[in-house]
DNA sequence: GAAATTTTGTAATATTCTCTTCAGCAATGT
DNA sequence: ACATTGCTGAAGAGAATATTACAAAATTTC
């Protein structure tokens, strides 16, 4: 069993600081645990001794031992067949005008894939607590683009507890509503880079203000991670000016899914029911069409 | 350069001992040399100032220094993204309550590459091409959950053209934006299903006033696609009780992606050098981190 | 074949790193 | 409110590592 799925799948519970340093050492694995004990816990902002005493829970005699597997699992790696293809890929620089869509959607899915290999399980449990534990209000965030994320997360936590406010954009008056947080309080701040000061800062005020908070940033990390309760990372990099959000995406469902999974039966079987009974009061609307002729359809639609 | 090449055809001339040494680095490259000065040493058959001296000799401040070039030169190669598909998948099936994260991210990977094989480039192009060369206006639109990716895209075409109009949330007054549109105008519209009425009422009335419409919908079509110009699908059903956007999101950053590379070079560069220039303003935050060390990193966060 | 030069290893030193101890802190239960 | 438990980081001891200094081999040169 190679390190990346003792991470992942590990049996053994983490405290949150070393979640922290298993968050960075999967986002830039293997490299981050190739240094020295300090350096990975500098990056992942704990202290040397954490990062110890996390190989040892690991099972290792102490860093050192981890290190020499994690070199066992470069060399295996390197020798893997897939990198001997790796060589001969074709060159991605090229947008080829051409195929540019079709470029992208590659490379988005494995940007996917990248989130899907480097976000412990165990971040997503704690995320899905963080949210439905919480007894006050849970204000959302977000920056230019991302704060359509957290609008679509807000819109689905709707549906399973009280108390969600979706803040969009960001004004002066909007500030306002920290007076009334605490730290009964969580605020979900989603911040990708191009950190925009306004939600840094608004982050920095609730925190003072002792307001839990979980942030979702690229690998880079947000500012806003120094003093956040939990931080789900996600890469973003693709071949585009741009940076995707489509993984992004996924993660707050996934997040969703969690909770979803985390709930009791019953609760989650009326949710269950709701949305099937909304999607066949939509599909009565168009089923006959589908499923026979094209009329009904049309009929259908100007009844109303 | 990377080290390996430096040992190749480096034009420094060795002396018999550090002769052996490339070889035994150049056997197992770049392993070999990932671990102590000692261990290599001892591999080679030589004594470890040797091995230093040999550092030196490349033009490196010391053993160390080679060492973190050659960690680089590990990431640069292990963060292609062929290899990150291998990062196997876990067996699914086990919805085990436990990874229900986990199985979610996995199933929307699998509906990404759904979503890959069954859209033809020459739609992303039409898209494109629809989209930019409306003379009009452009008015997006979007269901409950959908509205968020029509913001998304309205917040990108944006820097592209003039004339979005983003309709977020569908009022009885809102309706009135439908006096003003006309033939020459286009209306992009979400519309996945749970088919909203009152989104597909709006369609219907605009493409009664001759508004061109782009569509994007799910494989079982909103009724809107009877009377859409264009309809891009995407698969949306993954093991939750709702559906995934995750998809739909690089959908629309692929037709984003498009119209970037079907436009005059000149204009593209001028956009990427904007992004360019907001990502630096970004970055310098915590660059040095990155590339150096870590100490900058913790500076610069806890500096404004 | 001896001196000069280069290469190499041993030993001592300097540096860096790991890991233990302990005390402070927050969360949780009584 | 208080005690308990567990998590965390500061500090420093101790170990491992890299580097320097120097002397012994080996090689070359005359």
């Amino acid at each position: 069993m190679n390190v990346r799925d003792m991470l992942l799948h590990g049996a053994i519970s983490l405290t949150p600081s070393e979640e922290r340093i298993v968050q960075v050492l999967l986002t830039d694995y293997p490299a981050a645990g190739l240094g020295t004990a300090t350096s990975l816990a500098k990056r992942a902002g704990v202290s040397d001794p954490t990062v110890v005493r996390l190989a040892m829970k690991l099972g290792f005699e102490g860093f050192p031992a981890l290190q020499r597997r994690l070199l066992a699992d470069v060399e295996a790696r390197l020798h893997s067949p897939l990198l001997m293809m790796e060589a001969k890929r074709p060159d991605m620089g090229t947008h080829s005008e051409q195929g540019a869509a079709i470029a992208y959607m590659h490379s988005v899915a494995s940007n996917l894939n990248k989130a899907l290999t480097s976000t412990p399980l165990a971040s997503y449990q704690r995320a899905a607590r963080l949210v439905m534990d919480t007894k006050g209000k849970v204000v959302l965030l977000g920056g230019r683009y991302s704060r359509f994320i957290a609008g679509m997360l807000a819109a689905y936590l709707l549906q399973f507890r009280p108390d969600i406010m979706h803040i969009d954009a960001l004004s002066a008056q909007k500030t306002d509503v920290l007076v009334d947080l605490g730290k009964r309080d969580l605020l979900i701040v989603f911040d990708y880079r191009r950190y925009q000061l306004d939600v840094v800062a608004f982050a920095q005020l609730a925190a003072a203000r002792r307001v839990r908070i979980l942030l979702f940033t690229d690998p880079w990390l947000s500012p806003i991670a120094e003093f956040s309760e939990l931080t789900l990372t996600c890469p973003i990099e693709v071949n585009s000016p741009y940076d995707t959000m489509a993984s992004s995406v996924a993660q707050i469902e996934a997040v969703i899914a969690q909770i979803l999974a985390s709930m009791e039966k019953r609760t989650r079987e009326r949710i269950e029911e709701l949305e099937e009974i909304r999607l066949q009061a939509s599909a009565s609307l168009d089923n006959a069409r589908l499923l026979e002729e094209e009329k009904p359809a049309l009929a259908s639609m100007t009844t109303k």
